[in-house]
DNA sequence: TCTGGGGTCCTAGGACCC
DNA sequence: TCTGGGGTCCTAGGACCC
């Protein structure tokens, strides 16, 4: 009880900052003729419909949606079509974040295009144009528009940012902050837009009669508890103003690391496999290297399409423990094949490959023994000139000759804007002092 | 014909031990 | 011949996020 007294003292104010639209924000960047017209961008393999502009949303242009089911409605109302560049989106990414960084020294970056800031130092009074000047400084520095919700925890600011979006047209802000203003908006917030609650949870509230935020709000912690899982009992207590989901302000190391791919079209042989496994497992190695991190385990799956109602779900994985962690292209790809060669099966058009790894940790937090120390010395120097030539020249420029050359694997980019990171010059700079 | 990719956290249940 | 119970650790799979 005394617990829940103390923290009912919330006084925080946690804003959420989310880019609007990012990924066809970024491309507009590029293209300012496409500013009022419908934009979509799909995701790798031109798959799915990713980011939506605002006109691409009346039009009936689902999130999510495949591709080929939206062509229609494309071709109808002449929309443009992007295949995503992640690189792009990296680099703007980061000079949004450069810039929030300036507002608040309590930042925690959620993903590409939203962070939580925390405001409780911001007077009550003076709320209102800090938020507002924050976002017409992002659109000045950055080019990119962003909406910022407000409230006493991250669920509600969620919450504050969906409100932001649909209800303040022109000021794309909302603060949340008096109880019973809280609650007839949470009266009408539907359950399954709630931050935490997916599609399973939904349809069970649904079924028990909770139909609103408002009636998770008020729903009996046991059942919560006993239904879901401790997750559900911290989003009941967040829509009460009890801050339960903590701020991460320093980014803490990844625990995990997967690189996979659908590929452009099926793939029906070994060769071809294998050609894509060991790019996905040089790719991911030259990540971790990059965080500094070694790899325990590694797993290799592959599979075919679970869509395809004309062929038998097939989906194999092997996971191989390391005695030693490592960072070790070479090694990490031998095994990335061996195990390959253990799931392979001829027969099952396969359509996504790919190779987790997992139990990263620090690299040096292990001592290998001297045995080990003078083949650890020459690789480690090995996996060094491989970076900083990739690095130099461009990503493959130096790689093992399993990945092969032809490439027949690959992606489908139809509609790339063709944008590239050195294309930048004449992007706003930021110049803060 | 064509349905993404990369993460995190939680839990149930099995293995193992004393 | 009788064959317990409680604890820990690990892992696969599920649910969620953007």
């Amino acid at each position: 009880m005394s617990y829940i007294k103390l923290r009912n003292k919330n006084n925080k104010k946690i804003a959420l900052v989310d880019c609007n639209s990012f990924y066809v924000s970024c491309e507009r960047l590029f293209n300012p003729r496409i500013n009022d017209l419908p934009v979509v961008v799909l995701s790798n393999n031109d798959g799915c419909v990713i980011s939506r502009s605002s006109e691409a949303k009346k039009i009936g242009i689902r999130m999510g949606e495949p591709y080929f089911k939206v062509k229609q409605l494309v071709r109808e109302y002449n929309v443009k079509v992007y295949s995503s560049n992640y690189a792009l989106y990296g680099d703007i990414s980061r000079r949004v974040m450069h810039v929030l960084k300036k507002f608040s020294p309590k930042i925690e970056i959620y993903s590409i295009d939203e962070a939580f800031l925390d405001l409780t130092l911001v007077k009550n009074e003076e709320l209102e144009s800090f938020i507002s000047e924050l976002r017409s400084l992002i659109l000045k520095w950055t080019g990119i528009p962003v909406s910022i919700g407000v409230a006493k925890t991250k669920t509600l600011s969620k919450v504050a940012n969906h409100l932001a979006k649909k209800e303040k047209v022109g000021t794309k802000s909302f603060i949340l902050n008096h109880e019973e203003e809280v609650n007839n908006f949470l009266k009408k917030f539907p359950i399954e837009d709630v931050w935490g609650v997916g599609r399973k949870i939904s349809k069970l509230y649904k079924n028990n009669n909770i139909i609103t935020a408002y009636d998770l709000k008020n729903a009996n912690n046991t059942w919560i508890k006993k239904n879901t899982n401790v997750l559900g009992l911290k989003t009941v207590m967040e829509l009460r103003d009890i801050s339960c989901i903590d701020f991460e302000s320093s980014s803490s190391p990844r625990k995990n690391c997967c690189v996979s791919r659908s590929f452009g079209k099926k793939v029906l042989d070994y060769e071809t496999l294998k050609e894509s496994i060991v790019a996905h497992c040089l790719n991911a190695a030259e990540k971790i290297r990059i965080d500094n991190q070694v790899v325990k385990s590694v797993v290799v799956f592959i599979r075919n399409s679970p869509f395809n109602k004309n062929e038998k779900f097939f989906s194999r994985s092997k996971k191989v423990d390391l005695p030693i962690p490592t960072d070790d292209s070479i090694l990490l790809t031998k095994i990335c094949v061996q195990s390959l060669q253990e799931i392979f099966l001829q027969g099952p058009r396969y359509q996504k490959a790919g190779v987790i790894f997992s139990g990263l940790s620090r690299k040096g937090k292990y001592d290998e023994g001297l045995f080990l120390h003078e083949r650890k010395e020459k690789s480690q120097n090995l996996m060094k000139a491989i970076d900083k030539t990739n690095f130099r020249f461009g990503r493959s420029m130096i790689t093992v000759a399993d990945t092969g050359f032809c490439n027949s694997w690959k992606m489908k980019r139809s509609h790339s804007s063709k944008i590239d990171t050195s294309s930048y010059d004449f992007l706003p700079t930021i110049n803060i002092r």
